[in-house]
DNA sequence: AAATATACTATATATTTATACAGTATAATG
DNA sequence: CATTATACTGTATAAATATATAGTATATTT
């Protein structure tokens, strides 16, 4: 695959969750006004730099004509896949990330979810997720103070309760008490949140 | 709701196969040249019609704004029953105790398992178990010592670490701090060991 | 018998949308 | 040093699209 600027991967990202939100892709209106452009041919050049680089297909004359490329696994039936340490950059379902997939009913958590996600670390030792977990996570963007979030910081991936203190300042707090508290000034560092906790399995 | 009619049923699966092979929704013009009706306005009624019994779901104004709304529901596996407080004396698995069942694949946690407990208070909170996690309970009496185990000492059931210290002597030792060991002398006391862990599942 | 839902054709139109064209600016490349 | 890629604003417009209105016809329900 070659190489995306942090740019693309944001109009990239803003593209993936529109489709997850919304059910369809976005317009060039929607981009602009997703990322704060102030001129539709932004996002237009955007993609059709990642259409250059193979990351999406434009049907050309068609609206929403966009469509992701690189497909991001999907789970068929009940079939979800384990994604463990997630490379910098990479997709997080990108499939040199799933390590296996866990076949587990719908609806099992009460929510649904897309991924499960393998915890390393201890630092949410004291919310009762252990190294080896499973985390069940749901794909959204809606959080709420003190849900447990996947957030990625410049390409880190992180499980944290999540706290936003001040418009453009956001907490993201450990459940142990040898690790600290992360701030985040959103004006100064990019936080991408790839979802929320809905469950937990463990195998023993 | 739930009666659709044969030709609202080709519509929505025809959205569903627009979707699969384009990755967006059709537009009114689609649905028609796909299905070979003349007018876009049959497209549209019969979307309006899909709409009302909740199929589909239309974004106003939008092109292409449709998403489909029920995912199947497919119940696959085997139903497992999860206990709740077991009442004094009574048989673990007796139907009063079971507050439902939990659909779950064969081989989930990579052992076979016979029941879900669902946990009362944190006494093993260090080892990751919290209020209100189930326990994926396999009834047998091959324990080894750092097993957690499903005990009934007395007609009260509890969660704890195994440990054999001495032919008579077992210690069921909590995995926090503020609780305390809980001695068994075998020979005065009655141990009866329901089984053991074999992996957790936790909702929320 | 009347009202309502289904199932279409046909035409019209306001709005949405993709996309081209004209610029500005910066960084990397060869 | 010219070229190319990135990263934008701003304006314009042809084409795509949703959607309203006007009909026709059949079946089902009240």
């Amino acid at each position: 695959m070659k190489d995306i600027t942090p740019q693309q991967q944001k109009v990239l990202d803003c593209i993936q969750v529109y489709i997850n939100k919304t059910g369809f892709p976005p317009t060039r209106a929607d981009i602009c006004r997703e990322l704060g452009f102030k001129s539709p041919n932004s996002a237009e050049t955007h993609l059709r730099a990642l259409e250059k680089k193979d990351f999406i297909s434009i049907e050309s004359g068609a609206s929403r004509g966009i469509s992701i490329n690189n497909p991001e696994i999907k789970h068929e039936g009940n079939e979800y896949p384990i994604v463990g340490l997630v490379a910098a950059g990479s997709p997080t379902l990108a499939s040199e990330n799933v390590e296996k997939v866990l076949n587990c009913p719908k609806g099992f958590f009460g929510s649904d979810f897309d991924y499960f996600l393998r915890v390393r670390g201890l630092s949410m030792k004291d919310a009762g997720i252990m190294e080896d977990d499973l985390i069940a996570v749901k794909k959204t963007q809606e959080i709420k103070n003190g849900d447990i979030v996947i957030a990625r910081i410049e390409d880190e991936v992180t499980v944290k309760y999540f706290q936003r203190s001040a418009p453009n300042i956001v907490h993201l707090k450990p459940a142990n008490e040898e690790f600290n508290d992360i701030e985040v000034n959103l004006e100064e560092t990019e936080l991408y949140i790839e979802g929320k906790s809905v469950g937990l399995i463990r195998e023993n």
